[in-house]
RNA sequence: GGACAGGUGGCCGAGUGGUUAAAGGCAGCAGACUGUAAAUCUGCCCGCGCAAGCGUACGCUGGUUCGAAUCCAGCCCUGUCCA
């Protein structure tokens, strides 16, 4: 049986919850999906073989960090980031549309594509639809995201409105010169990006363009980026049903683990986040109870382990709490474990609780549990 | 015994007459982090007080001065070197 290249199946759903797989050629991606976020050819603190371990389907690489460093170019003559890396599971890629909001200071943008200064030197490199859809092949990605402006929040509707309408016309240039990507583009999958700010009207005529293109997969841009989980999730409620029941739907950069459950409840199949690998890096530990600061005094004597079932189970509290306060490496490495072991963890007790038509007892379960950060 | 150098807030360390409750770093106490410019960033950090403010403080004692961490004298202590 071949492998297919792009063919999602829902096997059940709960509400708007659903739950399936996305097989393609690399490997099966069970949804709803988190994807741990590798940005720069590794998940910080991680061997490939420990995030495989925990339950990730697939990971993020970054379009515009491994243009600059090590260059698309040579990552092709390297055999591509799966070599490279020591994965060989699926890998979608960001397409640098997010760099366009993270990185508004050093970069200029026009129709015709985004001029940025690196943040690693100052040189100056142009970013367009077309060359971003170029250096993800070269890359070996097996998910392309088409290249948008991720547009901050708050800006005035008539610039969303704009900013959404380009990104429309960048997702059409990006469908284009995907598919003359050749042999790649037989067996990778490209997502197109919604966009619209928090507007209703906006979300729609984005969707219908994109549906318009055509694309694998729809992802929800544009979110989490300081709106709020309220307003985030009032998007949500009419965003996903905009896009293609059938299609995968990919919420971008998101997000806390309540953020990720009220995001299952309104039909989102794909999330990927930083948080995670970040804050453990930073001292917090997601748990069911919350999350937690591990750098808090109050865990200096604590024995107990951050979860009787986590892979770092062995290891107190009280010696990650010492590990992190010292800066020592494995103290970043065995939070960022716990913590997508945490994020895999919930992504499966969902996938269950939608096969099994018990959703919402599993969201006010979660919910009656988890107290979020002050 | 002598000659230099020096004693600053928990620690290190700026500061050599006023705008100094005293730079900065560390440690400490919290917070943030959402398609990663992040093993990062922010706040607090002498005492009392919500605050205005008051009190105390730069080895000790005394002095000069309108005013001293800063100048002078004596004393105590530390380091290095010489006997």
């Amino acid at each position: 049986m071949t492998k297919p290249r792009f063919d999602f199946q829902i096997s059940a759903t709960d509400g708007k919850a659903r739950t399936g797989v996305i097989r393609m050629m690399r490997g099966d991606i069970r949804t709803p999906a988190f994807m741990p976020v590798g940005t720069a050819a590794t998940v910080k603190a991680m061997k490939p073989k420990d995030v495989r371990g925990l339950g990730a389907d697939i990971i993020l690489g970054n379009t515009y960090h491994l243009m600059l460093r090590p260059g698309a170019e040579r990552m092709d003559r390297l055999g591509g980031l799966h070599k490279f890396m020591g994965w060989d599971r699926p890998i979608l890629t960001d397409s640098g549309g997010y760099q366009v909001m993270s990185l508004a200071s050093l970069r200029k943008i026009t129709e015709e594509g985004v001029k940025f200064a690196s943040h690693l030197d100052g040189s100056r490199h142009m970013l367009t639809p077309e060359r971003s859809m170029e250096i993800q092949r070269l890359l070996g990605s097996d998910i392309v995201m088409a290249f948008d402006e991720c547009p901050a929040h708050g800006v005035p509707r008539e610039v969303a409105e704009k900013s959404m309408e380009m990104s429309m016309r960048w997702a059409k240039r990006s469908r284009d010169a995907f598919d003359a990507g050749g042999e790649h583009a037989a067996r990778s999958a490209l997502f197109g990006i919604q966009q619209g700010s928090l507007d209703e009207a906006l979300r729609k005529r984005s969707a219908d363009a994109l549906i318009e293109i055509g694309f694998d997969g729809y992802a929800i841009g544009g979110l989490a980026v300081g709106e709020g989980q309220e307003a985030m999730f009032a998007t949500l409620n009419f965003a996903p049903d905009q896009l293609p029941v059938d299609r995968p739907r990919y919420l971008m950069g998101v997000g806390k683990p309540d953020d990720l459950v009220g995001a299952v409840e309104r039909g989102v199949d794909m999330f990927d986040c930083v948080l995670p690998t970040r804050s453990g890096r930073n001292g917090q530990a997601f748990t069911w109870d919350g999350p937690v600061n591990i750098r808090n005094a109050k865990f200096a004597e604590d024995l107990t382990p951050l979860d009787p079932a986590s892979p770092v189970w062995e290891w107190s509290k009280a010696y990650l709490h010492h590990l992190v306060r010292s800066g020592e490496m494995l103290g970043a490495m065995l939070m960022t474990e716990h913590n997508l072991w945490f994020y895999q963890q919930l992504m499966a007790t969902m996938r269950e609780a939608i096969a099994q038509g018990a959703f919402p007892a599993f969201a006010a379960e979660f919910r009656a549990r988890y107290k979020k950060a002050a």
